[in-house]
DNA sequence: CATGGGACCCAG
DNA sequence: CTGGGTCC
């Protein structure tokens, strides 16, 4: 029988990371695969600008002017940015958007001449395209290198190109066992800037209830191994930005679900962790579009033809009744 | 044609 | 295996 169910009690320590407009953020980057290709293309790049081009591979105009796009790189930070596949038709389309432009209302599957209407400033720039296809293995390669320091603390699951499943149940127990925070003289303002979810986050002083929740001696085991992974992934997170110059975003839960739905609620730059007693709460009332894998024909297959609004709602079901719905997996 | 394409999972 | 769904 097929079994896709987690473990109960869990108390493994997971980490969400998902970089922040990951593809703009690799333009502003100089890495040096993509610095050879552009040595070797750029000579050739202006002899051939306004010219019949035979070359196959300049011969696709969109490469031609993303190899000249990316000299502008280092200046793009801070400004309004957008990066764009196959410009041909109606100024091709977004895949990812910097926040600056999105506080004119760019969005991600808008058209290039769309996003200049909207942000007549916004810079567009052209993934590079081979073979007649956008070519992401830049990105792909950039990803490589948030992986390869990320699993320097745990085991590491690359869910798409900028996002990364992290296991630091291994590292938070050694640190529980070792240096707990509540032993810490200073707490590091990375780690106090951290969101944890269910913290009563009144007006007077959130960084202080946040300080004591990682330094209270008298936490559970579970909340004590969170704050353990809210450290480590706040170094991380460090280290990430110091070597490939990347800001990300995280979640840290006991489980890739929750820690996925964590990484998204605070954008871009920052923490958020969800401690066990926050769960029941958070789920009771989340909507069930946004769990992951039930943000399409499920999801509303659930509202509709179930009634379930929320993960709460989901509770009335049975298994079984979900597994005749839907299928034995599925279900 | 007009969000594009690839990766992955599941049901039948 | 194919065809459909979902994600980025």
């Amino acid at each position: 029988m097929p079994v896709a169910r987690p473990e109960l009690s869990d108390s493994r320590v997971i980490a969400h990371v998902d970089m922040d407009c990951f593809y703009v953020q690799v333009l502003w980057k100089t890495d040096s695969s993509s610095l050879k290709v552009r040595s070797d293309v750029r000579r050739q790049v202006y002899r051939f600008k306004g010219m019949k081009c035979n070359d196959p591979i300049l011969a696709n105009w969109s490469y031609c002017e993303s190899v000249v796009e990316q000299r502008k790189q280092q200046s793009l930070r801070g400004q309004p940015t957008a990066v764009v596949q196959y410009n041909s038709w109606q100024g091709g389309g977004l895949i990812a958007v910097s926040y600056e432009a999105r506080k004119f209302g760019v969005k991600r599957s808008m058209r290039g001449d769309e996003a200049k209407q909207v942000c007549p400033e916004i810079h567009l720039v052209q993934v590079p395209v081979a073979r007649g296809k956008a070519d992401l293995n830049t990105y792909r390669n950039a990803g490589s290198e948030v992986v390869s320091i990320l699993s320097r603390r745990g085991r590491c699951e690359r869910a798409s190109i900028d996002e990364v499943y992290l296991d630091l149940t291994i590292a938070a127990e050694a640190m529980l066992a070792d240096n707990p925070p509540e032993c810490l003289e200073t707490i590091s303002e990375d780690v106090v800037q951290s969101h944890v979810l269910g913290l009563e986050e009144v007006g007077s002083d959130a960084r202080e209830n946040v300080r004591h929740w990682f330094t209270r001696s008298d936490a559970s085991r579970r909340d004590k191994l969170l704050a353990c992974g809210a450290f480590i992934v706040a170094e991380l997170r460090l280290q990430v930005l110091e070597e490939t110059e990347f800001t990300c975003s995280a979640g840290i839960a006991h489980n890739k679900m929750l820690a996925k739905l964590a990484s998204g609620m605070n954008k871009p730059a920052q923490q958020t962790v969800v401690p066990f007693s926050s769960i029941s709460k958070l789920l009771r009332t989340l909507p069930i579009k946004k769990m992951k894998q039930l943000g399409g024909k499920l999801g509303t297959s659930l509202q509709i033809d179930l009634g379930v609004n929320t993960v709460g709602d989901l509770l009335q079901f049975s298994e079984e009744k979900l597994q005749e719905y839907y299928g034995v997996n599925t279900g």
